[in-house]
RNA sequence: GGGCGGUUAGCUCAGCUGGUCAGAGCGCCUGCCUUACAAGCAGGAGGUCGCAGGUUCGAGCCCUGCACCGCCCA
């Protein structure tokens, strides 16, 4: 307790390496893995890329599961966070072949096997790097039980999901139409590829001859180069320009081939000519039109992103770009260019790499999602998943609903090696390599979030029927950004009802995306990211935590700075109000930790009107604390933890209660308000622990007192959280204590108008009833001295309170015309509000249909002003 | 093109089923080192709640249209 005596602010750096210490060598992070999961409480982190650092994002979701964690846990549950790192297949093989780069080799060089050992050491030097900073957030994920996406264990669930699903015939290999990355030379996802909108092209129209020599027909397009490829003309069937033309034939310019014009509903008949050039091998809508028509698909670009043999002799080997100028020029020579117009559009790239994504056919592996998505649907549409803010589910649904094949393989060598042998025609799919020679291993791996999706239930050691899986799955909550929602939500609710039998969380909570302050994507590129480390050794976790928690929102949100600063305000507040209370306890030799033992708060003694207050506000504050974290209200849970330290607490309770601390206090009295005070300083920083987790742990340390034996003492952050005592609500004491501060209130501010100096005592005269209780209080407060009704002086001002006013008495504090010109102005504005309730009350309309108790309230308020008035 | 969300004090945001709701934090102004906290305390100024209509006795709150910003899907 010395050091709360020496030390005039919550120095966070100070205790933060501490405070963690103690939390991690307590175990309190590890349970035991008891029971079942309707009694325990898990959440599965959203497992950061192993190559990852800590942001904004990581650090806003950290805050929030650990708020539901330690919640939990103060409640009594066995709280497991499982914590882990992805694997992230693009990410970290970028990464270390950005490695192998400087070292002047590549993984080509080096060939499969030590390119993955490469990895490996690399994920040993690296890789643990956001774990340690999610411990500097405080957050109590089990650190004892690390998770990675690659560990063997993982990978063989991976293994055996493929290979049932492939059994049951979900997963199978098809050619067919991907978003080629030819930056990263795999495929990718739909939900990979981002639509870059405003880009800037120039749209071809180009004449395509008809074989008969009787005419010609005009398509157009920004992708002139593609036309190598055409297959086909389509027109729309009911457009009554091209009806003769169907069934006729043309001939692709440039290369000869003979094309058939087809009739398809697809075809936009306002668009340029009415007539669209069909390429089924570089288009996904022409590939869907072309499959529709028995089209033949042909390739002219490759996977490495160069014009193949198909092309024909004079484009094959160029790039594409090369490759489009000489298309261009080559039928500008033959007269057969009839426009080039720049055009803005809607083109895909890939969130991968930045490249242009090259659609293309390719030999790959899907799964379909069809059959998996009915049940993921039922789920959230009967309430066993909850999303939360509900706005969100309907996104879920609508892309459930409209859901497509999900091409799972990567052209990568960093992953989840797909498992199936090929042996010339002969195919195996099994966990295992067959048996025999010759087999070869399939090379592509899986995407990153196919493995993903198992998350929740392969980190508790399915398909092993594990006392983990039992003790914590279904886990309660996952808790994610909004892009994530289908990407991985949805993929864990498919397969976790497939697999593990069950939903793999009862409840998804979106947070908000985190902006830059000036409304900008957060972004190290354009320096507009905010590092939380820094701000965390700049003003605290706790205040990093706070200040993230009252920014959520059910939007997104800019970054405020001043939201840290009060969350930094507010671990101080508490630090010196605590100081406040046990110095002075300490003075009087009032005992602290007498009666300390493991959650157990000390029994208030309230004595006086303040005291009952203080209890029942703090019953109020128990009860908002915990609906606000059940009901995902972060924002208001911390900022209404604000508001009772600050201005119920603090501003108000340990004001009025100072005068009792005193030298010449009653004694009694001193020590039941010892125990009152520490008892709602305990209670207050056990429900403020889940969110401001430091300083309220290093302030335990002192309001626990020492354990018996002299060991450590016990850890707020295994203590249990304080319930509602309905007993201590206390209508009747809010009420006067109310009264008391509006009149407090009322008199600085008439002190502060009329220019009173700020340590001189006004003498006054109280006159209302329901004051005897805290008279004495308002006189301390507000800087009065109050006698009763029949006490002699002229009265020469007067101040309006609830129910009643004080009348000024003359005296050398008091300037008489400024207190009148202060009276004219308050008269003033009693009588333009009286006005405005007597233009109510006049109109028939309010009084005859409004509701008879808004009617009954507006004439009190009326009353209450003229009764006021008159009192000035 | 379709859908969703936003527009409230100088800044960032709260405002539940329409009736003390015009609020908070920061910033600003004034005064205070008052027996914790100057990263503090007390007081104050500041908004025709994006615009235009409408419904209603009554509208930031409901309806319609418009403008601007953001996100998602195609």
């Amino acid at each position: 307790m010395a050091d709360l005596q020496d030390r005039k602010r919550f120095e966070p750096s100070e205790v933060e390496p501490r405070i963690v210490r103690r939390w991690l060598d307590s175990g309190l992070v590890h349970p035991e893995p008891h029971g079942t999961a309707a009694e325990n409480y898990s959440i599965a982190v959203p497992p950061p890329n192993v190559t990852g650092v800590l942001h904004m994002g990581h650090a806003l979701n950290g805050a929030i599961q650990d708020v539901l964690i330690r919640t939990n846990r103060m409640r009594g549950r066995r709280a497991k966070w499982i914590l882990g790192t992805d694997h992230a297949g693009i990410a970290t093989q970028r990464q270390v072949e950005k490695q192998l780069a400087e070292q002047g080799t590549t993984r080509e060089e080096l060939g499969r096997e030590a390119f993955a050992e490469r990895v490996w050491a690399w994920r040993a030097d690296y890789g643990g790097q956001i774990i340690e900073q999610f411990k500097r957030l405080g957050a109590t994920l089990d650190y004892d039980d690390e998770r990675f996406t690659m560990d063997e264990r993982y990978v063989r669930a991976v293994l055996k999901v493929f290979v049932d699903l492939h059994d049951d015939g979900l997963i199978y290999r098809d050619n067919y139409m991907v978003n080629w990355d030819p930056g990263l030379r795999s495929a990718i996802s739909d939900l990979e590829v981002e639509e870059r909108e405003g880009v800037e092209d120039t749209l071809y129209s180009i004449a395509y001859p008809l074989a008969s020599g009787e005419g010609e027909v005009v398509v157009a397009t920004v992708r002139p180069e593609t036309m190598l490829a055409d297959t086909a003309v389509a027109v729309h069937p009911g457009d009554e320009r091209y009806t003769h033309l169907v069934g006729q034939e043309l001939v692709l310019p440039l290369v000869g081939r003979r094309l058939r014009v087809i009739a398809d509903e697809y075809v936009r008949t306002e668009f340029g000519t009415g007539c669209l050039k069909i390429t089924p091998g570089h288009d996904p809508n022409d590939f869907e039109i072309g499959r529709r028509h028995g089209l033949e698909e042909i390739g002219v670009i490759g996977e490495d992103g160069l014009m193949t043999a198909a092309a024909g002799e004079r484009y094959a080997g160029l790039t594409v770009a090369v490759a489009q100028e000489r298309v261009v020029a080559d039928l500008t020579e033959q007269g057969l260019i009839r426009a080039a117009e720049p055009y803005v559009h809607t083109v895909p790239f890939s969130q991968r790499s930045g490249e242009r994504v090259q659609p293309l056919i390719s030999l790959q592996w899907f799964m379909r999602m069809d059959e998996l998505a009915g049940p993921a649907i039922e789920a959230v549409r009967s309430g066993r998943v909850r999303i939360h803010p509900a706005s969100q589910s309907r996104r879920y649904l609508e892309w459930l609903q409209d859901i497509r094949p999900w091409c799972i393989s990567r052209q990568l060598w960093w992953g989840h090696q797909i498992p199936v042998w090929h042996r010339g025609e002969e195919r195996h799919v099994g966990m295992e390599a067959p048996a025999g020679e010759g087999w070869e291993r399939e090379a592509d791996v899986l995407d990153t979030w196919f493995s993903s999706g198992l998350w929740p239930f392969a980190t508790l050691g399915w398909p092993e029927q594990t006392p983990e899986l039992r003790a914590f799955y279904p886990t309660d909550v996952l808790s994610t950004a909004r892009d994530i929602l289908f990407l991985w939500v949805a993929r864990m609710v498919m397969l976790g009802l497939r697999f593990a039998g069950d939903v793999p969380f009862t409840d998804v909570y979106v947070h908000s995306v985190i902006q830059a302050p000036d409304g900008r994507r957060m972004s190290k590129s354009l320096g507009t990211g905010v590092d939380p480390l820094d701000e965390i050794d700049a003003h605290g976790a706790d205040a990093v935590r706070f200040g993230l928690l009252a920014m959520s929102s059910s939007q997104d949100v800019r970054y405020s700075p001043e939201k840290i600063q009060q969350g930094q305000a507010l671990a101080n507040k508490l630090y010196n109000a605590t100081r406040f209370v046990l110095t002075n306890l300490g003075r009087f030799g009032i005992q602290v930790g007498a009666e300390a033992d493991d959650g157990v708060t000390p029994q208030a003694r309230p004595r006086t009107v303040e005291d009952r207050w203080i209890l029942s506000r703090l019953q109020a504050a128990k009860a908002a604390m915990a609906a606000r974290v059940d009901g995902f209200d972060f924002s208001k849970a911390a900022l209404g933890l604000y508001d009772f330290v600050y201005g119920e607490l603090c501003d108000w309770y340990l004001e009025l209660v100072k005068p009792r601390l005193g030298e010449e206090a009653d004694p009694e009295d001193r020590a039941a308000l010892g125990a009152t005070l520490l008892h709602v300083l305990r209670e207050t920083v056990a429900i403020a622990h889940p969110v401001i987790p430091f300083v309220t742990e290093d302030l335990w340390e002192h309001l626990a007192g020492p354990a018996e034996g002299g060991s450590n003492p016990p850890l707020l952050a295994t203590s249990r959280l304080p319930e509602v005592d309905e007993a201590l609500r206390d209508p009747a004491a809010e009420a006067q204590v109310g009264r008391a501060i509006e009149a407090i209130r009322a008199l600085r501010t008439w002190r502060d108008s009329v220019g009173v100096k700020a340590g001189a005592v006004v003498p006054g005269r109280l006159q209302a009833e329901g004051y005897e209780a805290v008279s004495a209080r308002i006189a301390d407060l507000a800087r009065f001295e109050l006698d009763g009704a029949s006490g002699a002086g002229q009265v020469v001002a007067t101040v309006a309170i609830p129910g009643g006013t004080v009348g000024v008495l003359a005296s050398d504090a008091v300037d008489l015309g400024a207190a009148e010109r202060r009276l004219e102005r308050q008269r003033e504005d009693l009588r333009r509000e009286i006005a405005r309730a007597e233009g109510r009350l006049g109109n028939e309309g309010f009084v005859a249909k409004a509701p008879a108790p808004v009617v009954e309230a507006e004439r009190t308020k009326l009353e209450r002003l003229r009764a006021d008035l008159s009192a000035l």
